[in-house]
DNA sequence: CCTATTTTGTACAATCATGAAGAAAAATTC
DNA sequence: GAATTTTTCTTCATGATTGTACAAAATAGG
């Protein structure tokens, strides 16, 4: 099976030169995403690695050889998922730049993807907070780290939209980037079981109205 | 081994004659709420129903006797949970009775509810709605059917609050109503991360005062 | 005491998950 | 082409989980 030369599609897809030994026959990219979409559907604990390396199209020899554990996969694919996560866009924001606007649309995005996935996921990371914080000491601690960015994230922006005039300077900013942070993972939560982009949105709105992120 | 004849704490107890046959010699609810734990700690996949039985002390041929399945026992659990949790209190308010202190106290509650336990293990109800919904068709839409319960209490609770004047009648009951749902499971998510009562009730607060039921 | 009924204890076979070990395959380097 | 390196394939032993089956135990009723 020859490879054409420029097919690939390795790790990061800077490196010129292939090692030595027998190349590995799997895309790295395409296995890992497939085990982020078992995680994200059943959870850490009910996939085993049999599972996993069927879902990732490659043996248990080579799940071994190539990533070593289950927990070292979750975590890169926690990794994967987080790249197209809808809340990414808000660690984007510059200075000067309007802030409301950017969140009211991530959290319209956030009712859009949820609402448009016919599995009803909801988000990997609230559910992995769920599911191993608490239990799995080194997964849960990872797990929690995401949420504790979330949280400054979310209370740099309120501090710069209220800087720059956008929204009410917040009495207790960070209890209020953590209610923010609370009620995006209800969102996520109840977007379970609630599955209409429409529905999820008008109750966002009701949220972003009463913290001063109303519609202009 | 005798009995005392008041001792019994059988299924609801009503029943005054022993049945015919070897008399169970656990206690159902001693056994349900070790099942609880278990399941509040790990999930539902991940318990088996070997840890299930040693969990509860008895043994798997008492279980599969008794309980069935997994999923039988699990139903049961929840039940058993639901009788403990703080947001009970919400369904017991009669009309012409202030809804907003009895929402603040339950608010509290919850907040010292999860600090106040070591390991984390936040909500059963929430943590299974990430679990299960939209994997396990039965058990998900049972726990589903919970969350949009809660939505049914808070909508007559947002309607009873406006109407006794204790709020501004808000524009639109059920996203509203929605929406505190949905905080109220991200408070449940975010307490396995954000381990102080007392910072847990300050970002309760925010949203209270947000959406007018702050202290009086 | 004998029978019927129900729970409990133990044993069994089947399946599956796990991790390791070694042979075979595919590539690079010399 | 030979040596080296790394991946892939196959096999194996071990242990856990499951559901069932059946005997033993404990009780009620006659």
């Amino acid at each position: 099976m020859r490879e054409g030369a420029g097919a690939m599609a390795r790790t990061t897809g800077t490196e010129s030169k292939r090692p030595p030994g027998r190349p590995v026959e799997f895309d790295r990219d395409v296995a890992l995403r497939a085990a982020m979409n078992k995680f994200w559907k059943h959870g850490f604990e009910a996939v085993s690695i049999s599972d996993l390396a069927e879902a990732m199209a490659i043996k248990r020899s080579s799940f071994y050889n190539s990533f070593g554990s289950r927990e070292a996969v979750f975590r890169e694919a926690v990794a994967v998922y987080r790249q197209g996560v809808p809340d990414a866009a808000l660690a984007e924001i510059q200075p000067g730049q309007a802030v409301v606007p950017v969140v009211r649309k991530v959290f319209r995005d956030i009712c859009r993807a949820r609402a448009a996935d016919p599995e009803a996921r909801g988000c990997l990371i609230v559910n992995s907070i769920g599911e191993l914080v608490g239990v799995n000491a080194e997964l849960g601690e990872d797990i929690a780290g995401w949420m504790r960015s979330g949280v400054k994230v979310y209370q740099g922006l309120l501090r710069q939209a209220a800087e720059q005039g956008e929204i009410e300077p917040p009495k207790d900013l960070r209890a209020t980037a953590r209610a923010f942070v609370a009620f995006v993972s209800g969102v996520n939560t109840i977007s379970k079981v609630v599955r209409s982009e429409r529905e999820l949105w008008k109750l966002c709105e009701t949220f972003l109205e009463r913290y001063g992120f109303g519609a202009a």
